[in-house]
This record gives C-alpha cells, sequence and structure tokens, in this order.
DNA sequence: GATGTCCAAATGTCCGTATATTCGGTTCGA
DNA sequence: TCGAACCGAATATACGGACATTTGGACATC
C-alpha cells in the first residue's frame, strides 16, 4: 500500500470519529505529525479532496466538508434544481414502516425475508406534484429512522445524522412508463400520460444501504445532457 | 496562468489536431520538448486524465480516448450499445426530402422560410423496431445527403463524407411520452406503452447543424447512470 | 512450441526545496 | 473611526532527483 493511501485512511479514520470538526490540519503540521514529504501529504489530501470530504481554499487551509458529502447523480440533481429555480419543496410521508421484500432484498445483498425500512413519500415543488418516492434501506444498519420526521427533513441527512451512513457510489435506471391506479392519483397525473421511473442503488463503501424507486412527472422535468468533444457528457435534470 | 495549465491546453489542442492518435508522449519526452520538469507534466495530464480524454497505463504509457471524439451524447451511446450486444442494426427509410418548418429553422438559427434536409427514417435492432428517428438539416449545407442512401449507412458518416461536417457539441433533452398514431404503429407498440423522446440540436464548431428528434421504444432500452464521489456520472444507453 | 528469465521502458511513489499567491487579521496613519 | 498598507499563515506552483513497480518483448532453455 503506497504512503499515501496508508496516510488517506488514517485520515479517513480520524474524520469519521470527527476529530477535524472544527479545524483540519496544514499541510506542514501533517508533514511534521507523520514524518512524510508535503507530496505525500498532498497526494493524499488531493484523493481526500476528489471524494468530496475536504475543501482547501488557498490561503485559508483545508476545511472539512461535513455538509456537503453530497448524494449524487441524476436524482440529486433533480432536486437540486428545483432548489435552484427557487420552489417550495416539500414532502409528504405516506407510509414509514417495516417491510420485507425478497426482490429489495437481494439488490440490497441480503437474505430474502432481511427486515427492511420501507419509506413512501410524495415530493411537491410549489404544492404540485412533483414525484413519488420509494425507499427501501436494510433495518440493521437503519432502524433509527423510524422515528425520523421526513416531512422536514431529507433521508440522506437522517441517514448520515442517525446511522452515520453517507451514499458515495452507486447507479440510477431512467425509463419512461406511464403510471397508473394510486400511483397516478398521488401525482395527480391525468389518465395516459407519461413519466420517468429512476431506480436507483445506492452505496456507502461498496456495501448497498439503499434500493430507490422515483416516479417523476413527465410534464414538469427533462433530463438534460450537454455535451462537447472530450468532456464527459453530464446528465441533468431541469424544469421545462 | 499556471505553467501546467499553459501545457493542458497546448496538448489538447495538439489531441484536437489528432496529432497523437497512434502514440502519447511519455512523461520525458514531453519533459524534454516543453522544459518543465515532470512533475509539472504530470499535473497537466493529471486534468487531461480527469477528464477521459487520456488514460494512464502502468508500465505501457499514456493512450488517447478516441471513444471521447465520436459525436456525443445518449443517442450515440445507445446505438454504439446496441451495436455492441451483436445485435443487428438495420435502418428503414420513410422519407428524404426537402422541407419547411419554422420551428426547427429557428432552432438552426436560420430565417423561417429556409429549405431543410429532412429525414425519417426506423431504426431496427434484430428486426424489431426500435426508434423512429426525424433530423432536419439546413439545405444550404446538407443538399448533397438528398442522394445518399441511408438504409446502409449513418447519418453522421454521410454529413462528414460529403459536407465536410462534423458535430463537435450540443445538448439532448429526455421525455418520457406515450406514442401515438403513425407513431405508435412505426414502432409496432401496445396503446398506451411508453416510451423516450429524446430531442437533441448538435452543431459544428458553434454553429447548429442538426435537429433531431427520436422517439425510443422505453420496454427495451434504458438509460443508465454510474456515479461515485469525484467523478462525474456517464449517462449511458442499454439494453434491457 | 511452450515456458521461464531477464531487460528496457514507462508510470507510480517519494523526498527535499524554493517561490508565488491568496486570505485574514493587524497595525498605522489621516 | 475608517481605510490603506503590511504581515504571517496557508495553499498553489514549480523544480530537482531517486527508487519502485509494472508491462511487454527479447532471449534462452527445456
Amino acid at each position: 500500500m503506497p504512503l499515501w493511501a496508508q496516510l488517506e485512511s488514517a485520515l479517513r479514520a480520524r474524520l469519521d470519529a470527527g476529530e477535524f470538526d472544527d479545524r483540519f490540519p496544514t499541510d506542514g503540521d501533517l508533514v511534521a505529525e507523520y514524518q512524510v514529504s508535503r507530496h505525500t501529504v498532498r497526494e493524499a489530501i488531493r484523493h481526500l479532496n476528489s471524494t468530496g470530504i475536504l475543501r482547501r481554499e488557498r490561503g485559508r487551509g483545508t476545511v472539512v466538508n461535513r455538509a456537503f458529502d453530497q448524494p449524487l447523480g441524476a436524482l440529486y440533481s433533480l432536486f437540486e434544481s428545483i432548489e435552484a429555480s427557487g420552489a417550495v419543496q416539500r414532502s409528504r410521508v405516506i407510509a414509514l414502516r417495516e417491510e420485507r421484500d425478497a426482490f429489495v432484498a437481494g439488490q440490497l445483498e441480503l437474505d430474502r425475508d432481511a427486515p427492511l425500512v420501507y419509506l413512501e413519500r410524495v415530493r411537491y415543488a410549489d404544492d404540485e406534484p412533483l414525484a413519488l418516492d420509494r425507499a427501501w434501506l436494510p433495518m440493521a444498519v437503519a432502524a433509527p429512522l423510524l422515528d425520523s420526521d421526513f416531512e422536514h427533513t431529507a433521508l440522506y441527512e437522517q441517514l448520515d445524522a442517525r446511522c452515520g451512513l453517507r451514499p458515495n457510489s452507486g447507479w440510477e435506471r431512467i425509463a419512461p412508463v406511464v403510471p397508473g391506479g394510486r400511483e397516478r392519483e398521488l401525482l395527480q397525473m391525468r389518465v395516459g400520460e407519461a413519466a420517468f421511473f429512476l431506480e436507483r442503488l445506492s452505496s456507502a463503501d461498496g456495501h448497498p444501504i439503499e434500493r430507490r424507486t422515483t416516479t417523476i412527472r413527465g410534464d414538469r422535468y427533462r433530463f438534460v445532457s450537454t455535451f462537447e468533444a472530450g468532456v464527459a457528457p453530464a446528465l441533468v435534470a431541469s424544469a421545462t
């Protein structure tokens, strides 16, 4: 294991323990403490930096990014874009309970009858329904969430605060659907109207911790991607 | 401007000119050529690397990622993923003619009554309809395409060969729809089934040259995005 | 012909040092 | 009291050199 990688995991451990909440050591401090060159320190911090845990500011120092360990991907960008548009976001909790589901358990790499925390919400932007959100998490790690108030706080916020988990990788899949029955009603959509169906499996440190499906009204939101030679295209949600 | 940034843009320019198609210089070569330290070279390459243009392999060297130079975006990745899956692709030309359309002309930054080349195709994968593809291009630059055989060649191929144009930037927008009437029939979809509606405007050197809409069957294809902290999420099409 | 060994090339890792730039606070003068 | 100038701290940029590790090919051996 390279020196910088050892240093990275050492710092990560201390970060997780909350050691540097007020102030992160400077390059020089770490050189002195770990007896390595500044170059090595910077290589370790560069990695911590790229994962979004740290933010370096020239002339000020290195600060810990507690709040902005951002849930990633198109779903996150959707809610972010609504936030940016100035619309007021609100959630209504439809269900928050224990559940068992063989398929979901499989995706979360659990036994098929393992207990799960199930959270179902309708999300509103400016009092208009925007999305129906269903999330399943392993009861083994997410049990504390059963007491949470998800009308006023975000899932990932609670997941971090109560369970100490921060998703940092995963995948999403987007399909077109025509919602029916209860789903269509909750979203106040017209019969035969199309919507996005977004599936997501997010993991923390390689272990899946959340299976989520989100049905998003298609009349108000789009996924946009700009592309340019030499730059990887990025998928971003936008309001129409 | 930092030295490494200058080096980065210099290398980028040479890459765009296609200079390193066969082999990218080694660290040592660049040190010798630009008279900077290896540290600076690596800083520049690190950035080129993070945008996905280059890939370094220990013991082998630095190689160019030409894939990113192709017509980009989700639409391209769709047909590429079908290709990769081994399915046989085929196109049936429904229409290839001159047309006028005020809205499209506006998007292409032309006069509202400017003549356009209009191409409409149904695309098949293994003899099953996959997508309905409509493209508009300015007659002023794309007139030679009216003689092309689009059953057996790709649009961008002809555009390059006959008009000398290669799209290198643009945007795409994805929405869910329920195709009706003729569209549904051509795609052999059931009534009330959902599909993707993909709009695209692509440009060459900043000038829009192609407006395209593609209706993609939703039952067979999905858009997938994997995400990881510190890495830009990439949108990729995949067959179900 | 298959296998093993060695070597050169290329990138990865690591150290030490020096200067530049930026930020925040302090000091000083009008 | 306010603004400008200054200063220390911290990161950014840049150079130099050295050794480690991996890859792929050349070569020899069985």
